[in-house]
RNA sequence: GGGGACGUAGCUCAAUUGGUUAGAGUACCGGACUGUCGAUCCGGUGGUUGCGGGUUCGAGUCCCGUCGUCCUCGCCA
């Protein structure tokens, strides 16, 4: 058989090449026939070059002319700087072609489910007429060809990369942890893998591994082992509903150092991100990041992660004003501790319709609020529903309040403080875009970080306080002594990094004094002996001369989302499960033969 | 577990809001064409309107159930 290796790819050859023979590999990407000719682009990874295929070579003609999209193509042929005036702008191949002299079919396709592409890489982003996900997922082979995909698969490359140089130069090791471990009563539902070997000898039921919901527990094992500066590219796993940016595994860039504090981390991770952005997306990041206090962010945007892109529309707490308005369910609210707080949308009176204020009530009560109440600030006057409860001086102090002026509408929520932040910070977010309050230009990256959050919630049905990041958070060192006293004062030095409104990764410093720890698992409801059969190993390695220690963990496919633009985390994995968690493609989850069930005791 | 949207030709969509034989683009098949490049032109094949039931003289359209996909609340750090 002759040499069909290629000499060069599809993305390479230019006017310089002209007059060499060279051997092209590639999918046809679309076939143009004529009597005499037959053109074909040919694609892979690094674009598309034209293949004329002419009718004076008979046998490779008759060949030519079956060619249909997909087909796996050999191609030998000779360069040639294309006619005059038949130079393709839009190709960066596009003032050659290869004349073939040579056609082998390395193989045939049949048509396939839907259309891979055909419209040339350079001339735009976006794929018209994208067939629907689910009958890609299936075909994912066939989708991954796509340069869009192919683009974002590359990106995650570059962001590996750009990751092990950075934290390589800083002194990291990249250490591996067992997929195959002990399963964690706090957090997400693990997922669980039954041992053959290990059986319970009553009930012959196995006992069970838990894959990882984050590589956790061993780097702070590594830091007890002294391995100073560790990280990890790791696959984690979480059993757990999903999201358009959540999939059930999914990949963090897991580091932890000892002898540091939080400042620390920061600085270092910030330098990596920039590092990240400007390599991966060609985008200067200011550094040093704003820090934002959770109370200051929950107040202001009602999100512990907001879309710094938004300017303005910055919520305002009225409460005591709205006491003082006629209006029942403010004054209702506030009597019972609530909160009212609004949101003044600039210039948006000629933005929304009537129906479209009133919309702005179910879309709160998605977030457990009653209602939104909406006025309408005119001339010399208000238009709302709820105007007339509101005297003249209020309405004057309302404007000074939330800086109104003509033409703006403004929004309350009244409701418990939670409800207040959740809906208003949602709405925010939801109708920056509409009223003209965001930007967000392709680009445009606003990145904080997100300090001081508190160390424990109270769960409201369970009646106890649980840790608000993990039980190994060390609170701040001023706050101790209310850890018992006044836990929700307590604030923890934890720290999630936020970038357009998505949490791209969070992290802490940890507790590294037995003694501390204790306290806080006795906080959490914790007795020693629970605290010890859960935790045990942890807190015996912790005796065992535990240096100060904290780290971080980032959320590698929103990073890569957010770099590539899209909004969708199944756009940046190579294989993504579905929304259900299948894998449309092998058919994953699947039921296993009962010889598999009966060695596993089940 | 709850809420919402969607499901029509291989693919992307339409069908005047319940009315005759369900259309278009693309793909595919055949033909025409000496330079195309999202080729063009002519012709053709292709439909259990996701599935099951119901209402009606009549259902792609309305109702109930079910399956699938996406978004979302709960959940998840």
């Amino acid at each position: 058989m002759a040499e069909w290796r290629r000499t060069h790819n599809c993305g390479e050859l230019r006017q310089e090449h002209a007059g060499q023979t060279v051997v092209l590999n590639g999918w046809a990407n679309s076939y143009r026939a004529y009597p005499d000719q037959v053109f074909v682009d040919l694609r892979d990874r690094y674009g598309l070059t034209q293949i004329v295929l002419e009718s004076d070579r008979a046998e490779m003609f008759a060949v030519a002319q079956e060619i249909r999209d997909e087909w796996v193509l050999s191609v030998r042929g000779k360069v040639r700087e294309r006619l005059p005036n038949k130079h393709n702008p839009k190709l960066a191949t596009g003032d050659i072609e290869v004349l073939a002299e040579e056609l082998i079919v390395l193989n045939r396709c049949p048509t396939p489910p839907f259309e891979v592409m055909s419209i040339p890489l350079e001339t735009g982003f976006g794929d018209p007429e994208l067939a629907g996900e689910d009958l890609r997922l299936q075909y994912r082979y066939l989708d991954l060809r796509r340069p869009s995909l192919q683009r974002t698969v590359a990106l995650r490359h570059r962001l590996n990369k750009v990751i092990r140089d950075y934290l390589d130069q800083e002194r990291f090791l990249e250490v591996e942890t067992p997929l195959l471990g002990r399963s964690t009563p706090e957090g997400a539902r693990d997922y669980l893998v039954p041992s053959r070997v290990w059986q319970d000898e009553k009930t012959g039921k196995p006992f069970w591994y838990a894959l990882p919901q984050s590589p956790q527990l061993y780097k702070q094992l590594l830091m007890v082992a002294g391995y100073d500066r560790y990280f990890q590219i790791a696959r984690c796993l979480r059993d757990e509903d999903l999201r358009a940016d959540r999939q059930p595994e999914f990949t963090q860039l897991d580091l932890e150092m000892s002898f540091v504090e939080q400042n620390d981390v920061l600085t270092l991770v910030e330098r990596l991100i920039a590092e990240i952005f400007q390599k991966c997306a060609g985008a200067t990041v200011p550094l040093p990041l704003p820090r934002l206090p959770y109370d200051k962010a929950m107040l202001q945007y009602g999100s512990d992660k907001p879309d710094l892109r938004i300017n303005g529309m910055e919520i305002v707490e009225v409460s005591d004003w709205a006491g003082s308005t006629e209006f029942r369910v403010f004054k209702d609210v506030v009597a019972t501790g609530g909160r009212v707080r609004a949101i003044n949308m600039k210039g948006a009176v000629t933005k929304f319709t009537r129906k479209q204020l009133d919309d702005l009530t179910p879309f709160v009560q998605q977030y457990g609020a009653k209602g939104a109440a909406w006025i309408k600030v005119e001339a010399d006057k208000f238009t709302s529903p709820i105007e007339k409860f509101i005297p003249a001086s209020a309405q004057m102090e309302l404007r000074g309040r939330v800086a109104a002026a003509d033409g703006d509408v403004i929004v309350f929520v009244a409701d418990k403080e939670g409800v207040v932040c959740q809906a208003l910070g949602h709405l925010r977010a939801h109708y920056a875009g509409h009223v003209g309050a965001a930007n967000y230009a392709p680009g445009n990256f606003q990145l904080a970080w997100v300090v001081d959050f508190p160390s424990f919630i109270w769960d409201d049905e369970e009646k106890r306080w649980v840790a608000n990041h993990h039980p190994f958070t060390a609170p701040r060192d001023e706050d101790l002594a209310v850890l018992e006293s006044d836990p929700a004062k307590v604030k923890a030095k934890a720290y999630d990094l936020v970038i357009n409104g998505y949490e791209a990764g969070g992290g802490s410093i940890r507790i590294h004094s037995p003694e501390v720890q204790g306290r806080m698992f006795a906080m959490l409801g914790m007795s020693p002996e629970q605290a010890r059969q859960r935790f045990g190993f942890l807190l015996d390695a912790l005796k065992f001369g535990a240096p100060p220690h904290g780290g971080i963990a980032l959320g590698l496919d929103r990073l890569a989302m957010i770099l590539s633009g899209t909004a969708n985390i199944r756009d940046v994995l190579a294989f993504p499960k579905n929304q259900k968690a299948r894998d449309l493609m092998t058919g994953a989850p699947a039921p296993v033969d009962a010889k598999q069930l009966r060695e596993l005791g089940l």
